[in-house]
DNA sequence: ATGAAAGCGCTAACAC
DNA sequence: GTGTTAGCGCTTTCAT
């Protein structure tokens, strides 16, 4: 059934090592042994095993991609971006969801030391430093998303303060002044959102408007629902902002839409800022304002450090000597030190007012 | 620095045999020699290559999806059901988007062969029957999604025909008689809207309305960008539909954007019944109708059959002629004959008018 | 330029 | 119950 590359040998009097060199394209072969070989291999329909050429490299070409929830329209085209990247370097992605749980997270930290993959990008939500401080198995680790963790692994995430206050700013710069954070997290405050909370606060501070902690509202998760619940939650306590700074679309929309079953205007009563610039935040009867990640940045970025250190154990194993001295070398820093890598944001103006004008 | 069997079996004092009845759970092992393994384990961090394993099973443990667009919440959803009923099985999923382009469709059935992957789940959207029939290699497929070939591999995909009847019949119920169908492909019948398309004139034609094919509007693409194009081309021609059914969610809200645009109300001037149950279309200023196809029995069934195909492949396969003497062909069917399995739908009615009440 | 042979790490006969 | 050993299919020195 399954033919080897015995079986193309065989079939075409020469040795393994010959077809081996044809079919990975070996310069010094005969182009009339290349084309009885290349004969064989079509005869026989002949395909090469990769698992058995993996066993022999120590490589499988395969990367995972673990983000909290694929429901989530940024993970999904943010995973999109991540396997074209991986295939401009013949990587191929295994995915997973974590589903931001804790203890699904460490497992994919744990386990894919001992699954077939070369390297990992992890987008943590709950994970703590201490996690991963315990190490992680031998292949590169690279991680995505705002958490910072002093850890010696590549981090690659906009800067989320930035991002925060250019959102905020806008806001301000359109007048409003009881500004609304949806999306804190109360536990922790290593939680994803804290950062943009840092912004918020932050540029309130520098344009000297006082920032009004009734209107930090919290949410449970970070889809749309939780959006809609954190927003009738302010309403229901009596406050009454005139702008929304939103920790993402998701919870934005959800928000819109509490306004909109409430009678308030979007932007006219309440103006809102997103995060994320998903499509979908282009299509509600109101144009979403967002804070735009480069998401094709922060995709190609995490796949050249795993591949980048992937070549960088190589090129040290066969060097032997040099390095920086890093004795058991596994794991962690094996292709030069860890880095914090920064893509660009934008901010997408576009909150359009659509239909009155047809309307008339 | 790889720790291997052999290194646990020295450590121990024993042989890779029994160090591998350890891990793999054998149970005739005594207590006392499973701990004095384990404990070697533990000591020198011992983990075992999947690699090496699957080389030696002829099975991985990955099977691989492939999607059109992992943009469309769709399939991103989908992808995440699937990726949930293959842990299930113990399988992982390694993910893959054809962007509905007919070579990279072809691409990945030809390709899966030579992958490390032990069965495929494809929704085709532009490959052809006989881009099939030459036959795919020799892991099981799997077919999902609407359009039907008449080849050997199960396929799953709900009633669509039945599903767009429902979805007009509502409309008709409503009292509307100008129903539009957004997004119909003019190039091949074979399209995937195509049986959608039946449906909408199947039951038009059954309650006696006239189906007017100046409402069919064809699209580009199947997001929202071509649902807004396409009703906009409908109203340009001076069309005025009271209703609309579209292919998917994703061209509905497209178009309620673009009737918004305009002046339209819906539902009051205009019905609309998406498909696909996005949770995007529950969070727009009016709720979306829409046909829901359970996307998690879909997902549940096709990695039941790659599962199922696997099974029956190793108890068919388990006399493995070795060695000297002819090779008696081992047959196609590798467990069982190829299904059409349906899995549910339900229409999703909810077009509420939200607001409207609130400000009353 | 091509061939022979030694494993990569693991599992599963087959012995003891 | 535990040890020995032969490969899974491939790449890769080392010869020739």
């Amino acid at each position: 059934m399954r033919v080897s590359l015995k079986d193309v040998a065989e079939h075409a009097g020469v040795s393994v090592k010959t077809v081996s060199n044809v079919v990975n394209k070996y310069p010094h072969v005969t182009p009339a042994m290349r084309e009885k070989v290349q004969r064989a291999i079509d005869d026989l329909g002949y395909r090469p095993n990769l698992t058995a050429r993996h066993l022999r490299k120590g490589r499988t070409g395969i990367i995972a991609l673990a983000v909290p929830e694929l429901g989530n329209p940024y993970f999904a085209e943010l995973a999109g971006d991540v396997i074209d990247a991986a295939a401009a370097h013949d990587y191929t992605v295994l995915l997973d969801h974590t589903q931001g749980r804790r203890e699904r997270e460490l497992l994919v930290t744990q386990g894919f030391q001992a699954r077939v993959i070369d390297g990992l990008i992890l987008n943590p939500l709950e994970l703590e430093a201490e996690d991963l401080a315990a190490g992680t198995g031998s292949g590169p680790l690279v991680l995505i998303g705002e958490r910072s963790y002093d850890l010696p692994y590549d981090h690659i995430a906009i800067d989320n303060i930035a991002a925060a206050r250019t959102a905020v700013r806008h806001l301000l710069e359109l007048g409003r002044r009881r500004i609304a954070f949806l999306g804190a997290r109360g536990d922790r405050p290593s939680q994803p959102s804290h950062l943009r909370l840092l912004g918020w606060q932050a540029e309130l501070a520098a344009r000297g408007v006082t920032a009004d902690e009734a209107l930090v509202a919290p949410v449970e998760g970070w889809d749309r629902a939780d959006g809609a619940a954190a927003m009738a939650a302010l309403l229901d306590a009596g406050q009454r902002p005139d702008a929304v700074f939103a920790y993402n679309d998701l919870i934005a929309i959800g928000a819109m839409r509490v306004m909109s079953e409430r009678g308030l205007r979007v932007p006219e009563d309440v103006a809102v800022v997103g995060f994320d610039d998903l499509t979908e935040g282009r299509y509600g009867a109101v144009t979403l304002t967002t804070v735009a990640p480069d998401k094709k940045a922060i995709a190609r970025l995490a796949v050249e450090s795993i591949v980048g250190r992937l070549a960088g154990k190589n090129d040290e194993a066969s060097r032997g000597g040099d390095g920086s001295g890093d004795g058991d070398g596994i794991g962690r820093r094996e292709g030069g030190h860890s880095r914090e890598l920064r893509p660009g944001f934008a901010l997408m103006e576009r909150e359009s007012t659509l239909g009155r004008a047809a309307r008339g």
